[in-house]
DNA sequence: GAAAAATGGGTCAAAAAAAGACCCACTGGG
DNA sequence: CCCAGTGGGTCTTTTTTTGACCCATTTTTC
């Protein structure tokens, strides 16, 4: 599709109106998400005057695309029809698509979905990610499959985008890993239950703590109930994981002062599985938890979906994505643009403001 | 192309930018024609206030695409070539494209390029078409050939826009017809000149004329001279030539009011060649003029190029095109929403104002 | 069922942007 | 040499935009 240069080329002529057009879809695509939602509450959401998101309001239910109602504001069925048609066009038009192919080349992955917009700047682009996850995930399941999901709010919104609709029989959905001290809703185990009710599948639970001593770790991998959950999860056929930054998760296992600065030397940037990477994708630290590790599985597994987003994680999911095959890799645009200014040719955008693009002169 | 839908959907969201985008695209154009080009002289030929084109100016100028000298503004190289290569974007964001295809099937022509604008508008439309015209004119020459031309301001144009750069060898250029009492600029003689003069080639003149009385004619037909160039007229292997409304035509002939009201009768709409044609391509009328019309020479042409624009031309183009085999058709936007209005389903555009797209609500 | 929170619509003044109407110094072609 | 035409600057007026409210109503919640 060509569509990039023109639309390039056309924006020469009209340079103010990119940033509209991006500012009207983001209010449209929460709209979309939190109808019916007032003015209020989407101007704070914008950080932007109640004014100012009156009038794109307006503009937008002119256009027929919202419906104003006292209960709030909600897109109407030719708001969402647009809404979903928009996508590809508004993808190509900020160079999604060429971020896309230039993500494929530079990692190891099958296939690659960037998301338009930041997950640090706006919430909903983290359930635009799951809800994209979501479409290829139902793709992929076949009768009688194992699928492993992992925690963490990327797959979380996953499941949260998951269509409630049957899947294929015989599905059986377990989670990846043992409980973190996470939030209860982003947890692994939470999570396979919610994907296995959208989906009216099985599922079974893995109660591992963890972050258990070893020899604790022994004994309880002895109980039949865990062993068996333990073989399913090796078994699977599918399996669905975030990436996390090697900071974060640290501190989030309770690191010392220590271990951080242990890490930092070692390079560490990413982390899956409680196994750290580097930024060459070589594994520096490995937190012993269960008996098998995201390596082992991986290359049993047919389908390895990864979903993750914020210009935070870029690094980390170079680290994990750059040196090690996955199937599909669901990232938003600001970790995609960071992605390729740290990594490759970088193009800057409209969502992640504070990157203005000066035009190219003469 | 499929840009179309999608322009369609990001217009939703933008409703306000087509009309900006034309608006600078035509100040481009205008200045690419006209430059260098005084702020004032602008702001006078788009009737808008001298302060708000000096905003577009400025824009423009940021975007590095026009430079502003104390002789006035003109085009960067950079500007052309934005200029030149946003033409196909701009036709297919503005449905043109759409348009030609469904003109294809409309007339009975082999080619059709649909410029945007409206030439009783805007009247560097008319260059645009000339130059449109004036590209394929040369890739049709062959050596040797003979090139017939008519007169009229849009063969003028062709003439006008022609590239002053040497044709094959052997091309001769010959006046399509006698003399009318035209502008010299507009008459066949005129442009035979030129065209031959810019490619460099051959040309003969036909003093001859077009309102004589048929004794007259006979006379001056038995003329070596004027035998000559009749054969040579009737050896063209291109013949390139404008259409003008019976109307018009009429009245430019010196008709009576009696003679108007018979043509009207007759439903004549539009003339070539001194034959008058109704809305379904019949020849009702012709002004016997030359030994030769129109229908027996283009039975022997190879190529036979017609340039005509302006809503006021849609009928006569119709008339013209729509029955009688033509190889290529170049009009420009507003006759070519004329015709589609008129024959075909309608499709209204930004260039021609009045006729204002409002969204198909819900 | 009542109270509380949230909704859209409306309004008004302040602020900002746009637009119009100039003047001025200067260039460049005739 | 002159003078029509040029861009730049600037002033005021007008329009638009923006912000900050209040209000009647609906919806939710307790």
């Amino acid at each position: 599709m060509n569509l990039d240069l023109g639309g390039d080329f056309l924006n020469l002529l009209a340079p103010e109106y990119p940033e509209v057009l991006v500012r009207r879809y983001r209010l449209l695509r929460k709209i979309y998400y939190a109808a019916p939602i007032g003015r209020r509450t989407l101007a704070a959401y914008f950080l932007v005057g109640e004014r100012m998101l009156r009038r794109d309001v307006d503009v937008l239910r002119e256009q027929g695309l919202l419906m104003v109602e006292p209960r709030g504001i909600s897109l109407t069925p030719f708001g969402e029809t647009v809404l979903l048609a928009v996508m590809p066009y508004l993808k190509s038009f900020l160079g999604l698509t060429v971020m896309e192919e230039k993500l494929l080349k530079l990692l190891k992955v099958k296939r690659v979905i960037v998301v338009p917009g930041d997950l640090e700047n706006d919430e909903v682009v983290l359930l635009e990610m799951g809800r994209a996850a979501a479409r290829v995930l139902r793709e992929c399941l076949v009768e009688g499959m194992v699928l492993a999901v992992s925690g963490g709010t990327s797959c979380a919104a996953v499941a949260d985008m998951l269509p409630a609709a049957p899947g294929p029989p015989g599905i059986v959905v377990v989670p990846a890993r043992g409980g973190l001290g996470e939030v209860a809703d982003y947890q692994a185990n939470t999570i396979a239950v919610q994907v296995a009710q959208k989906m009216n599948a099985r599922y079974r639970q893995l109660y591992l703590p963890d972050s258990l001593s070893q020899a604790t770790l022994q004994v309880l991998l002895q109980e039949k109930e865990i062993k068996e959950v333990i073989a399913l999860i090796n078994s699977a056929r599918i399996l669905l994981h975030g990436i996390g930054t090697a900071e974060e998760m640290a501190r989030f296992r309770g690191a010392g002062r220590k271990e951080m600065e242990r890490l930092a030397r070692l390079g560490a940037v990413g982390e899956v599985f409680g196994d750290f990477y580097n930024c060459r994708g070589e594994i520096v630290e490995r937190i012993p938890s269960l008996g098998f590790y995201l390596e082992e599985l991986v290359k049993k597994v047919h389908n390895v979906i990864v979903v993750a987003g914020g210009k935070r994680k870029a690094r980390a999911i170079v680290a994990v994505a750059g040196n090690h095959s996955r199937d599909l890799l669901v990232l938003d645009e600001g970790a995609a643009g960071e992605i390729l200014k740290l990594y490759g040719a970088g193009e800057d955008s409209l969502f992640s403001p504070g990157s203005s693009s000066p035009p190219p002169g003469v």
